[in-house]
DNA sequence: AGTATCATGTAAGAGGTTACATGATTTT
DNA sequence: AAAATCATGTAACCTCTTACATGATACT
């Protein structure tokens, strides 16, 4: 069974959190904004919100106060809104880690509106860890095999192993930013 | 038309320029080393193999040699190394860096072997030129908007900058590491 | 004889890509 | 009247995912 829902379906319901939309003003925040990660092709948007609307994860009516041509505008449902806030809870894993950063990034990235900064910070404590498993993995895999790769080779593996610790970097002043409360063990 | 090879195409050419191998091999490769971004299962390295045959880019024989099963072991052909090669001297381009890194780093990966040093320093130079592009425009959408931005959503808007600071001094390391030489301008 | 390992493949389904089609309204 | 902009959608195609099927050899 593939995940329900695709990372663009995710982006959409993390959108219309903040407020209802359609999927030309979709398009447009995704040619004019940082997350043009994603394709702003219509034939990516449109389908993509025709099934969350067919899973009954948004709701779409079609407006025409405005003069122009009618708008189909989309707000989320309860359902859309609670598996919204499923998914943004689900755990750090090393696969994710590995494989779709992205994922993991835009998941953070609408954590505090969606289930708030407690869990923002929880998030970023767990991949602080993964990111303490990984990285020394990585920086041995380097160091075994570093002497018999191509210089662009190596150089490409370190270039990924820095992108981590900037990542690990990340997480410190993140975690700073929301102040050391936050449901950290606190011993005695 | 989209691309004749997809990113999984193109990394096997490029394991293949190193050496035979067949596809049990491939999965090894993708489960043990840094390239696990890319998935190890059958059903998406069998096919891609098979692809890569259709079009003349690839060709494999079986071998029976050693006790086990039988292997089929892939080799590059030389219209296989052309394509390859035409591939790892494409421009590096803004689109690329936003919506693909993972295919910049996994070229860059492989270009020294495939067409040269000088090359590799070359795709470097064009490389930091795109984020000189980039990073400022990153930087002024942040402050722009950074203010009105939910915490976790200026956060991961900081981690992106960062990974791409990251890239920018990996550049000049990585650089630094070809020498001076290899075909940059020098007046006088 | 049974199990683990080596090894290659196929089938169904989902979601993206590119390209095309279309329609309404405003501006020139 | 033509062109630009706003706005939604569909069709063909490609590749990946998950799950299944299978077969040969080595080890116990």
């Amino acid at each position: 069974m593939p995940p329900d829902i695709s990372l663009l379906g995710r982006a959409l319901l993390g959108l219309l959190m903040d407020e209802p939309l359609s999927g030309y003003d979709i398009r447009g925040i995704f040619t004019q904004t940082p997350l043009a990660t994603f394709s702003d092709s219509p034939g990516a948007i449109y389908p993509a919100l025709a099934r969350l609307e067919g899973a009954g994860f948004i709701r779409g009516r079609v407006e025409r106060s405005a003069g122009l041509r009618q708008r189909k505008v989309f707000q989320l449902t309860p359902a859309g809104r609670a598996a919204f806030q499923a998914w943004l809870r689900a755990p750090v894993t090393r696969d994710a880690l590995v494989r779709d950063t992205e994922e993991l990034m835009l998941r953070f990235s609408f954590m505090d509106r969606g289930i708030g900064k407690d869990a923002s910070a929880a998030f970023l404590r767990a991949l602080q860890q993964e990111l303490h498993g990984y990285l020394p993995e990585l920086k041995s895999h380097l160091e075994a095999h570093g002497a018999k790769m191509p210089l662009s080779g190596r150089l490409a593996l370190e270039s990924g192993i820095r992108a981590y610790d900037a990542m690990l970097d990340w997480t410190k002043d993140a975690l700073a930013a929301y102040g050391t409360r936050g449901g950290a063990r606190r011993k005695t």
